[in-house]
Order: structure tokens, then C-alpha cells, then sequence
RNA sequence: GUGGGUGUAGCUCAGUUGGCAGAGCACCUGGUUGUGGCCCAGGUGGCCGUGGGUUCAAGUCCCAUCACUCACCCCA
């Protein structure tokens, strides 16, 4: 055991892991510029007081979730534990914003939240996220589900659940809350667990999402936030759903999706599997449209997500990595340099393989080309260099080989 | 932050009421002088997570500690 391991909640991908992670990031770059979005590369610092003002104070993820500390200039300092924020400041900061202009923006990366580990949670995690920045239209909200699914099908995962709802604006919610409450206080609260009591009071909106079947059951006949949402906001809904609904992307409308972060209001989604253990959410995300005000800039509008890639990644089962073209395989300690130099040659006109950089036996050598798994094993043995030839052998037909002059070994590879 | 589970070979794991440290896979070398996969034989490889304690004797029992893991909270 090395006596300097890596930190808890931090992963080394190798290859056969990493290989996901690459597949889904150019998958998300190709699906994401067909909609018009291009790529916002923001640093992963931040002053602490971007997420505080827009994740919210009173959310777990700023209480006590946070990578922070101060810098030699005692600066607070937090790596970022979500995207939108630092991609709202950068909008801003930019300048480039003017009213009826329209941002398609995505971003790919790590986050950080200092949480206990578990099985689909690290304390770094890399998140896809996309920001439609501009719109107030409810097709926009739409736009962005039908491309988060549409990443989603283009990486070939099915039997993924869609929810969906409305949190309502600054001018319905409250409503809503208090009549959350006073349900609240019209029933039997010893009922509900532990956590379900401490919430009914802070965040009554989390009572609803409980899991706990003795709060289900009394949340039951709980008011639904869908029967209390504005003019505004209802006509909203309609159209997103109706968008939904025509484009053919089945949806389940959950009354008590609840969002963790304070900015989103509206439109709400997250896309579950049932597939990865009980962090179940591979994506979520909505509709935030007083984030950029709360930042101190102009009041945009704007829908977005964050996709969780450690998720995706659990769903993917193993990817096949490509069979190289060839192994040299070196049989003489004088065909050593040669070895290389051949490769070298081979590489140079595109081709893909290893060297044994030691000489071995026949056996030996050709099992490591075996299990490299090239399709040619080539053999520079003794009678190849007195010859200034070459052996290629059909490594995926059994007893095919022949032997050629070096110059002619590109057109002789099976 | 809270609870459960697990730490033995590179990997996956056995190891009885306390009595010499094991298997499979992987790796290496052979089984025809220069021909892979399948098969066979042999071999390399262990501070039994760490530190204390009990005992003639501890992988095994007790205490502590660390790590990993699953779950809660919460989120992607």
C-alpha cells in the first residue's frame, strides 16, 4: 500500500473508465452544437460569495457543503460545486449581454461538495451543463429538455423517467407556502418523521419529497403546488408541456419535485434511472430567472441544466476499446532498435500498435501480441534481420502469416 | 454530520471450537529448434489495513484507529 493515497471521494480513472467519460464528453459537444450551443470554459474558483448569492444561504450546499478557503491574501475562496453561477458571472462580467439577445452556452468539468461518498456521488464529480440564457418563452424551457434527452438517447441509454414541474415565481409561491403550512398544522405531525417535523417548519416544500412512508402517507392530500400557480405561470406550464407532449418525449408530472438550489422558479425537471442505487437523478434542472438580477446584473431570463456524469457513466457497462493494428514482436536482442523504428514507420502512416521492447522468445512475444489483441503480430527474429525482413502474422486467423522486405510491410498488414 | 457492512497475494475471495497462509484469475517459465489463443506442469508474489490487549499460541477473541463501501441528510 502506497503511504500517499488519494483523498477521499477523489477517483483515478484508468483507461477503461476514462474511456466513458471521453465518449460522453464528445457525444454532448456533438448533440449540444446541433441546438446552437457552443462551448463557456469558466474557472473553477470562485469568490465564495458567487455561490453564496446564488446557490442561496440556506441551502445545503453552501451550509455545508463547500470546498472553501482563503487564499494568501485571505481571500474566501470555494471551488465551485455547480456550473450555472459561475457561467451567470461570466456572462455578466463579459458585458456582452443586451436585451433580446439570446445565449446558447454549455459547459463540461469537475464540481466539488464536501458530502460522504457513496455509490453515484464523489466529492469531485463532473457535471454537462447547458444555460439557454435570454429567452422567457416557455418553448425554450421545452427546447432544453427535448436536447438533454436527446444527449441522453444519442449516448444509447433507455428506461430513463422524466419529471416534470412547476415551482411557480416570486409572486405564486409564497401563496402556496402558506397554505403548505397551514395543511401542516391542521394534521397530526407525530406522524411525520423526525426530519419531516424540523422541515415542516423551514422547508415544507422538502415534507412532500420525503420518502418516509408514514409521511407519504400523511402528505397524501397535501395542497399541490400545480393548483396554486399564477396567471402567469400556468399558461407557462401549458405550453411546455404541449411541447413536450407534440415532440413525443413522455414526461411524469411530479407535484413535489423539489430543486435543492434556491435559484430555479418555474420549471423544474430531472431525468431518474433506477438503475444506479439511490442516487437515482442523472440530471436535473430549470428554469432560473432571477439568478443574473440576485448577481447584480440585468434581470435575464434564462433554463438550464446540470447532467451528472459519474451517473451517466454507471449506466454506460463497459466500452470496447479499438483492436490496435499491430504488434512487433522482437525475437533477437539486434532487431531491438529495429523494432521501434518499424512502429515508428508504421505510426507515421496512421497505423496503431506496441512494441516488446526486450527480445523474448517466440512464445512469449507472441502471447503479448495476442494479448494486445493487434490484428498483425510482426516478427523480427534472426533470420528477419540477416534477411531485412519482416514476418507479418494474421494474429486473428490462425496459421496465416508471410514474410516481406521492410519497405513493403504498410501494404502486406492484414 | 449519523448509521450499517467490509479490510487476507496484483484482482475476486475462502480460511472450522484460537494450532504451520489458501483457491481461482492475472503474471512469468516450460510442455518442439522460431509460432499466440484452448489445455497441462511448474514458478514469482502476503507486516492477514494499522496500533495496543488477552493467550503457551491470534488471520481468528477484545479495545482503539485508519481506509474503503452502502445508506440517511442532500444533490448531478
Amino acid at each position: 500500500m502506497a503511504d500517499i493515497q488519494k483523498i477521499k471521494g477523489f477517483v483515478d480513472l484508468f483507461p477503461s473508465e476514462s474511456d466513458k467519460f471521453t465518449f460522453l464528453e464528445q457525444t454532448a459537444r456533438t448533440v449540444f452544437s446541433r441546438y446552437g450551443f457552443g462551448e463557456l470554459r469558466t474557472p473553477i474558483l470562485e469568490k465564495t460569495e458567487l455561490f453564496c448569492r446564488s446557490i442561496g444561504e440556506e441551502t445545503d450546499v453552501v451550509q455545508k457543503e463547500m470546498y472553501t478557503f482563503l487564499d494568501r491574501k485571505d481571500r474566501s475562496l470555494t471551488m465551485r460545486p455547480e456550473a450555472t453561477a459561475g457561467v451567470a458571472r461570466a456572462f455578466i462580467e463579459s458585458g456582452l449581454w443586451q436585451p433580446g439577445l439570446i445565449s446558447r452556452l454549455y459547459s463540461l468539468g469537475p464540481m466539488f461538495r464536501y458530502e460522504r461518498p457513496q455509490k453515484g456521488r464523489q466529492r469531485q464529480f463532473h457535471q454537462v451543463n447547458a444555460e439557454l440564457i435570454g429567452p422567457v418563452e416557455p418553448q425554450a424551457d421545452a427546447e432544453v429538455i427535448l436536447m438533454l434527452d436527446a444527449f441522453l438517447k444519442a449516448i444509447g441509454l433507455q428506461k430513463l423517467t422524466v419529471e416534470l414541474n412547476s415551482l411557480g415565481c416570486p409572486e405564486c409561491r409564497p401563496v402556496f407556502k402558506h397554505a403548505l403550512k397551514e395543511f401542516f398544522a391542521g394534521i397530526d405531525a407525530a406522524g411525520l418523521c423526525e426530519d419531516c417535523r424540523r422541515r415542516a417548519g423551514t422547508n415544507p416544500l422538502r415534507v412532500l419529497d420525503c420518502k418516509v412512508p408514514g409521511c407519504k402517507a400523511l402528505t397524501k392530500d397535501a395542497p399541490s403546488i400545480l393548483d396554486h400557480l399564477c396567471d402567469h405561470c400556468v399558461p407557462h406550464f401549458e405550453t411546455v408541456k404541449t411541447v413536450l407532449t407534440r415532440a413525443g418525449l413522455p414526461f411524469t408530472l411530479n407535484p413535489r419535485l423539489v430543486r435543492g438550489l434556491d435559484y430555479y422558479q418555474r420549471t423544474t425537471f430531472e431525468i431518474t434511472s433506477a438503475d444506479i442505487g439511490a442516487q437515482a437523478s442523472v440530471a436535473g434542472g430549470g428554469r432560473y430567472d432571477g439568478l443574473f438580477k440576485a448577481l447584480g446584473g440585468p434581470d435575464i431570463p434564462a433554463v438550464g441544466f446540470a447532467c451528472g456524469m459519474e451517473r451517466l457513466a454507471l449506466l454506460l457497462g463497459q466500452m470496447e476499446r479499438p483492436r490496435p493494428d499491430f504488434f512487433v514482436a522482437v525475437l533477437d536482442e539486434r532487431a531491438e532498435d529495429a523494432a521501434v523504428l518499424l512502429a515508428q514507420t508504421l505510426r507515421e502512416a496512421g497505423f496503431s500498435g506496441e512494441v516488446s521492447y526486450k527480445a523474448g522468445s517466440m512464445k512469449s512475444r507472441l502471447r503479448q501480441a495476442d494479448k494486445s489483441r493487434a490484428r498483425n503480430g510482426l516478427i523480427l527474429g534472426e533470420s528477419e534481420i540477416a534477411a531485412s525482413q519482416v514476418t507479418i502474422k494474421n494474429m486473428t486467423v490462425a496459421g496465416e502469416q508471410k514474410t516481406v522486405p521492410w519497405a513493403q510491410v504498410i501494404e502486406n498488414l492484414y
